[in-house]
DNA sequence: TCTTTATATGCGATTACACAGATATAATAC
DNA sequence: GTATTATATCTGTGTAATCGCATATAAAGA
């Protein structure tokens, strides 16, 4: 029973969905997820920690950057909810303005995406 | 958004999850659920005061009784989880025993549970 | 009306969480 | 080695959620 508690209880947080519905879309760099969203880099940092030990999100070093992508589902709630971020959480107004702003944001090299963070 | 990130927050309660699959079940009186579950009654209520007002439970008086129900899902994400609380975690094994033990408690008449919570 | 009974709510204490800001870590380049 | 850069973590603080206990409400019966 806990491990539904502690997958809703980490799915209760707003910045936590954002990053979800990104990630159902791509993986992504950290300094990409805190542009698409405009949230500081702390912040982010801890949640995508907070996903990462709940077993959502998982991540991946190349260098200096660490992408996370979603993690696979561990039991058919998640496979569910997962499905319900590719299908029905992005037509939400919201999180589709996350997603453009995501895109617009990946175009750019990741060296102008982590200065821009960096200066606001 | 808000709509999402309260629907997992509700949900991320351990009274309130073991109450929504109870009710995926059947429709209860509250003195069933105290029974079922071994809670007290403010307790109890008040977490079915939470659901009801988040939508998820929907609550019919009869005389002193008070029955609560599943509420209709509101959106796709409430339906597929109101899918997985009949199909998927019924079977886990904390979930089983509240439902056994619901079923064992509804076989008396509602004075026989509604003496016993008293008592306890 | 007064009593009883089932359920709901107000209140104070405790606990859990998110936050900002400062600092630490890890990788790279020099 | 030092400097730089991307990311992670620590620390103190405010806020929100849960709890138990006492009390209030609503319906029914005498």
């Amino acid at each position: 029973m806990k491990q539904y508690i502690d997958l809703f209880k980490t799915l209760s947080d707003e910045t936590r969905l954002r990053i979800m519905v990104l990630l159902s879309e791509k993986e992504l760099c950290v300094c990409q997820i805190e542009a698409a969203l405009d949230l500081p880099q702390t912040k982010v940092s801890r949640h995508l920690t907070v996903l990462r030990y709940a077993g959502l999100a998982k991540d991946r070093r190349d260098g200096l950057w660490v992408y996370y992508s979603l993690a696979e589902p561990k039991n058919k709630v998640e496979e569910n909810l997962f499905e319900c971020f590719r299908e029905c959480l992005r037509k939400e107004k919201s999180f589709r303005a996350d997603l453009t702003n995501m895109k617009k944001c990946i175009a750019r090299p990741l060296e102008v995406i982590a200065e821009m963070v960096r200066k606001s």
